[in-house]
DNA sequence: TTGTATGCGTTATCAT
DNA sequence: ATGATAACGCATACAA
């Protein structure tokens, strides 16, 4: 059972370790005849390089680390899968870290993926400009780094997302069309992309005159543990409906409450969409069986994932000549499914 | 920005690299004042020692491979949640795979995994005695390999998962016990799990002197792509209704149909928990928002990844000296919510 | 208590 | 077209 290697291979055949190496990494200066020996020997023995001594040699790696705040959040879930789907005919790795919007794990994540010599990273980070620093410094010297869905974030690079602003003022639009005019939008903290995507809420309304009022905002930080998310929106609900200010239609500014609001309103014996329409941000196939089927703004996972990997695969290929680089911003066009939370 | 290695700390500090080595490692053969100079050196430099020069040398890594069907499952992504919170103040890191159910991909898994020197494997296999010579190699060879919740695997290792049978047996003497007696049961392929459940569900209905028929045992394959199981679930439910068989309540065997049920259960008009009761198979933390709130059978998959690295730690701890190990199965018990789909 | 020397498996430089 | 040799960063057997 002792390992196969180019040294064994080397003495099997009666060849010096530099042919074989030579060989298996197909070098024009090995003769084909030695090339298929040495290869059907290598094939026959199930030789199989070594990684940790080729990069201890080179410096190079196949892997990419994946850093994003969720692995529960349906959108970063899909992501990820479309990024294994991307990078696995490449023959890359991925190492998944979360971060639960925390910079110090963060930071863990990312030493230790530079400390693994992965070949690039593709990250949404905690929050605007976690790490800032750090990524830099990762960037310019030592692996490229691509940012996308959080794409608010100093670092100079590629960021690829969707036009938060533009999508959230059609989801609101499109209630208003329909005769909603005490529409509220749901969200956690006020950061990133909720904060475009309160923009767009609100310019919906402006262009459509309809009067922004603080109380439409709703706060629901779901990164808090300790805190009821349900038992929270359930009372600031009542309460609105206490103070006849019951909205008509809610618009779901992130991911995971999008899932969570129908079940309370339900509870809240409100029915959708006829009291309150429903729209949300998320990427969950779910979203159909859910009841009612509820309306979504969906991400382009796969075309995002296709990208970043491509993108980082330019700035690998580069190796360290990214100092004069113009890097872009990508919008991807998202999707907008109307199912029958919005059905009115 | 060139790289501080142990090389360059002994010249810095007019000490041989083995003395740095030895005093990096605690060595007692060091005396204090000499690791603590090193030690004051490599923190305030930010030494980081080179993982691949230290695999080369030790054939160790802190690495562990995680091999699953599906990353989407609610299941399976909680257990590797739960997986990262204890491995992490281990310092060890996962490296997860998908194996969408393929014997080949999982082959592909396990080669890279091996290839990385991981510390060990914890798989939830493809199918039964997937991959088993090669699996049966790796854990006598390699690296210790455990198995987790699709245990019927003719590996001898540790074994970690549910009592299958006994659950479903449960679940379904519960709905008999509310006065329903034509119950169906819902599942994927009839394999591993699935037949144990398949087995608990048909105990109870026999102990409970209810007929069992074919008829409801209503597969999905929701492996395959090709098939529109939403359309394929409805029209056999279409179906028994013709026939006047519609059931008055449905165990869900698998994870992904009972999240899916409700709705289409919903499009056919059927009230749940009135016409038809329903309790699924599942983890996810939405079953509490689903409309109505979802009846699961919740698998322990905090206590399950626990044990599963509790268990790998002592294998890996082990080195080798694993011939003569007796190997337990751990069935640990699932906790059942009782909520609104089953509320009659 | 510290230093010297060697080797892990690979690639790369130089020679033949 | 192939071989000899060194080097990557680290840990360890042996020497001092």
């Amino acid at each position: 059972m002792s390992e196969v290697t180019i040294k064994s291979i080397a003495k099997a055949l009666n060849l010096s370790p530099a042919t074989i190496s030579r060989a298996l990494n197909d070098s024009h200066e090995i003769k084909q005849a030695t090339k298929d020996r040495v290869l059907a020997y290598a094939k026959a023995h199930n030789y199989r390089p070594n990684p940790f001594a080729k990069n201890l040699k080179t410096g190079k790696t196949n892997l990419i680390g994946v850093v994003i705040p969720f692995l529960s959040s349906p959108f970063f879930l899909e992501f990820i899968e479309e990024l294994y789907r991307a990078v696995m005919p490449l023959h890359y790795t991925l190492i998944p870290f979360q971060t639960q919007n925390q910079e110090t794990l963060e930071k863990e994540a990312l030493d230790f993926l530079t400390q693994q010599n992965v070949a690039g990273i593709i990250i949404s980070p905690a929050h605007e400009n976690s790490n800032a620093t750090f990524l830099e410094k990762i960037h310019n010297d030592t692996c490229p780094v691509i940012l996308f869905d959080r794409i608010q974030h100093g670092l100079k690079t590629h960021k690829i997302g969707i036009h938060n602003s533009m999508e959230t003022y059609k989801a609101t639009e499109e209630l208003i069309n329909k005769g909603r005019k005490k529409i509220a939008f749901l969200c956690g903290k006020d950061i990133g992309n909720t904060k475009d995507r309160i923009r767009g809420y609100k310019n919906a309304l402006h262009n459509n005159s309809i009067p922004f009022t603080e109380d439409y905002i709703i706060y629901a930080d779901y990164q808090d543990p300790n805190q009821d998310i349900d038992e929270e929106l359930r009372s600031t609900l009542s309460a609105l409906q206490d103070r006849n200010l019951l909205p008509d239609a809610i618009v779901g500014g992130t991911d995971t409450l999008s899932i969570k609001i129908l079940g309370i309103l339900a509870d809240l014996k409100l029915h959708i969409p006829e009291d309150v329409a429903v729209i949300g941000f998320t990427n969950t196939n779910l979203a159909d069986y859910l009841q009612p089927a509820l309306s979504t703004i969906k991400q382009p996972t796969q075309k995002m994932a296709n990208l970043a990997v491509e993108l980082l695969m330019e700035l690998i290929a580069k190796v360290g000549k990214r100092n004069d680089m113009d890097y872009q911003s990508f919008l991807l066009p998202s999707q907008t499914f109307y199912r029958k939370s919005t059905d009115i």
